[in-house]
DNA sequence: GTCTTCACTCTCTTTCAGGTAAGTATAGAT
DNA sequence: ATCTATACTTACCTGAAAGAGAGTGAAGAC
């Protein structure tokens, strides 16, 4: 009994405040895609250091591999959240920054971050409660 | 060559203005917990129809199996976000909202939520701006 | 007696994100 | 000739997430 708990027919709006759905399955795309781990790291070292090479930002984001990084860079890119130059050198010299669009997002999740700051204690303690209450 | 890039020995802000790494490691730990898919739809089910009870959560979240809805409903049980209320009825009557931290939370997410619906055309362009120049 | 409801819980299987390691291209230095 | 630096690709592999589907328990309706 648990295949994905179906969707009523139709007329089950009991409040009447309910999203289009269309719009909530995208912003859900959206959010999805923006708010992974690696994007959101990338977006604040990207935020707090400016225009940074490739390497560079691996180091900053700590831990990354060099494929996660391409991939999530590169996903940044096409989404337009971040502005890729490549230098015509050798060794090859890629700076990354943001775009307006990338920047506006950081501004947006600087509210969830300073939350996530903020909020820690609170976490930590509901669940240190949680656990406790579930062994006693 | 793929092999997480190492994080440079010590010495290495160019910029003065980082974080502590451990309050950072915290908030990314926080945020990757409360930023999933399901805990961030079922926070905006909550938000948005405030009391309801568990099939019925399942319903307005769209796609999600019953596991998934329990096991994610838990988690953010113990982190505080949603108070869970058993009425000893049968058949049971379980009924969730969130608590003012989990309210907190959606304040917080609200910027990005809004973010996303503002900018869902602007990625959207981004992507076939991108796409038709890899391809052409 | 068995059927229904509700909120799970368990197990099995599949999917996939992400890690490792190696390869590529180029020019200048040694 | 070989080595180095840089920014990637590509191929392979594994562990964890998550979906499917069945099972559970208890009371009341039939």
């Amino acid at each position: 009994m648990s295949a994905p708990i179906p969707r009523p027919a139709e007329p089950r709006e009991t409040h009447p405040d309910t999203v289009d759905p269309r719009v909530e399955a995208l912003v859900n795309e959206v959010i999805g895609r923006v708010a992974d781990k690696w994007t959101m790291i990338v977006l604040e070292v990207l935020t707090e250091h400016g225009e940074l090479r490739f390497t560079r930002i691996g180091e900053f984001a700590g831990g990354i591999s060099q494929k996660m990084l391409t991939q999530t860079l590169r996903q940044m890119e096409r989404d337009g959240l971040v502005l890729r130059t490549v230098h015509p050198v050798i060794p090859p010299r890629v700076e990354y920054r943001l775009t307006d669009l990338g920047l506006s997002l950081a501004e947006a999740f600087c509210g969830v971050w300073q939350w996530a700051e903020a909020n820690i204690a609170r976490i930590e303690h509901a669940r240190a409660a949680f656990d406790a209450a579930k062994a006693g």
